[in-house]
DNA sequence: GCCTAAACGAGACGGTACGTCGGGTCTTTTA
DNA sequence: TAAAAGACCCGACGTACCGTCTCGTTTAGGC
């Protein structure tokens, strides 16, 4: 998904090294979803894989960089509907989210980046770069609401975005607590529904106050 | 905080062990606090803290105890005021959260267990308790606002310490974005002004909707 | 044989380290016998012995080291009797070492060193201490033979070492041709019967030349 | 000097191959001389002779076979005069031989062929051939005295053989002590004086020389 | 105030994984 | 057509920690 470590781009790639290099990547991410960051390990990787431990240090510098790519391979797409309903397509999306959260590789793999994002920048930057898709997916949907006068005007929309995402998150991996559907639903209208002008037919007025 | 491994809570300790069991705690928690995770390392706090290999062996089975531990002896208090003014009250405890977040051990150290939450249930408990106090105040105060008729009736108060802390912990761990003082003052106001009982004017009726 | 790696003589050595440490002196001195200096792995020798890798790294910097430590084991002593006949106690002494030479570790162990001794002096003086013994006994029965009157005046004592037991070397390691006892009987008389003072037959007159 | 490692000798050889295989033997001797046995690596010998690895495996099947070649590509000439002084004849070519083996590539190269030859009867065979020559020149020139009568007639040519060069090789190599011209004429005359005819007797005038 | 049971430090041990180097095989590109 | 470039698998290197295990040495705390 993310771009690959420093690899002239035009240049032709040598299949063999790509096929290791995926081959390997399939292997760390499977390992991170079943034993976390400290069954990463090259060795085990070179076992899963079939590819040399040598052949792996070639593409990868240390187990970190492995660890940095693995996540990367791992970003996930959410799609966002608009569908002139914005309250059901946020919904939609935020339920996609959750799911990919709890079920995918990228629920799986996103918290072994957590502790080395703290120290390493890089990582920070991979770990939040997962993000961008979809942060960017719904900046758009909610900025559009907001043109077809659906939101009321001057909304925060990044205040909006962990407003939304953030509750998914923190349910998933910290607190540790179900989201499901139903869940969701709720979490999205307590957030969006002050925020739609006057609901129903007329939007005359009596704007909901912020 | 949370219980110490296996003591005769009764029985009266040897001092030299609880020296020892702190002093290892305290440098488990400085390095996690500096190199994370993968810094912890018996034999590193061995030395940081002076404190035999063996003698730590005999306080923590292994590495992922005294981890635990050390995640344990980290979680903090966050004050919650009841001055009647719930906004007031939620954003001082919110900003007193994110605070903690951000600069305190409780921070730095936290994230070291998330990925380990994912595979060990002990480990997803600590982290988890970590936050029972802090929950419990809220929850607390959300409960005593909607007795006081300073929030309108029937609020989820699980969704609203979702949507309070949630965004907190998502914007410091996960997208690693600024928070600070006027952005969580934002935030609960966007979440609590919408339940607050026609604020200043006379509660008469016409509730929110929910 | 030799003094061990830098040890504290006087104080009380681990008997588990002594224990290792012979352990894999033995599997080490197996190995260069059977495969010779490539043979000799730390790997290899972890496993024959049964020693772990570590604690061998723990006694032995590395290879080299372990390789000089098997070296200097098997150092060996050859017997020179006195019986007041040189000839042939030289012979026999003679007849003893080529049999060390070919037939024990002595003489297996040995030609893994030739080439490290041209770059490192340690593993120099240890291939020529191995020789130490030997040559002391040698030129004391010389001596003892001068001062008897056995052997005329004025001998030259290293440069017959050189040709007693250079021959030996020579044919053992360098052109690898056989000697045998009667071989090394030829050589001794052709080397020493010109020094002995006119035999049993009277001493009268007429040394031999030198 | 010896024959090259199967090659058709009639035909003719691609001038790129003999290149490429005189650039690698080259860097193989300057690399057995400068770091001995360890140091002869196929790598190196492809960095160092800007030849390729691929084609050095080409011509040499592995790194052994390189290391053959390399010997055999040094063994050396020691010529051998006969002036119709025997001793001082032998005397000089001991001396060439003691040069060589201490100065030149010959000397430098041989030990690393020492351990090898206990285990590779091929390599065995290439590190005695490389005294083939020098024994047959030494053979045919006491034989040539031995005719002429300089010699006493019965002489045990091999035994002499081993006299004269043993010692040469055995404080070259193993005892590692030094020879110079000096030394060695003393083990040539402590050698060959005994079995020279009646000194005094008929040349009458003219003793020998020392 | 002494003495014994415990807790302690030092450190050896068998392991696992690290990241590196070289071996020998192979394919792909260049001249 | 062969040499050069370089990817591949493999095995050994020497290092860092793991968790276990003697060892002697303090040192509390009950007598």
């Amino acid at each position: 998904m993310v771009a690959s470590t420093v690899l002239p781009p035009t240049e032709h790639e040598d299949p063999r090294r790509a096929k290791s290099r995926s081959r390997a990547l399939t292997a760390a991410v499977e390992l991170l979803r079943e034993e976390g960051l400290q069954g990463l390990t090259i060795e085990a990787v070179a076992v899963r894989s079939g590819v040399a431990k040598t052949t792996i240090y070639r593409q990868f510098e240390n187990r970190d960089e492995l660890h940095l790519a693995a996540i990367s391979s791992v970003a996930c797409h959410v799609p966002m509907a608009d569908s002139g309903d914005l309250i059901s397509d946020v919904t939609e999306f935020c339920i996609g989210l959750d799911h990919k959260l709890r079920n995918g590789d990228f629920g799986a793999v996103l918290p072994t980046g957590f502790d080395g994002a703290e120290r390493s920048e890089t990582l920070a930057r991979m770990v939040h770069d997962t993000g961008l898709q979809r942060r960017a997916a719904l900046l758009e949907r909610l900025r559009s609401a907001e043109r077809d006068g659906e939101l009321i005007a001057g909304i925060d929309a990044d205040l909006l975005n962990s407003q939304l995402v953030g509750p998914l998150f923190y349910r998933r991996f910290i607190s540790r607590q179900p989201a499901g559907p139903e869940w969701v639903e709720r979490l999205v209208a307590a957030v969006l529904t002050p925020l739609v002008r006057s609901s129903s037919a007329v939007p005359v007025r009596g704007g909901r106050p912020r």
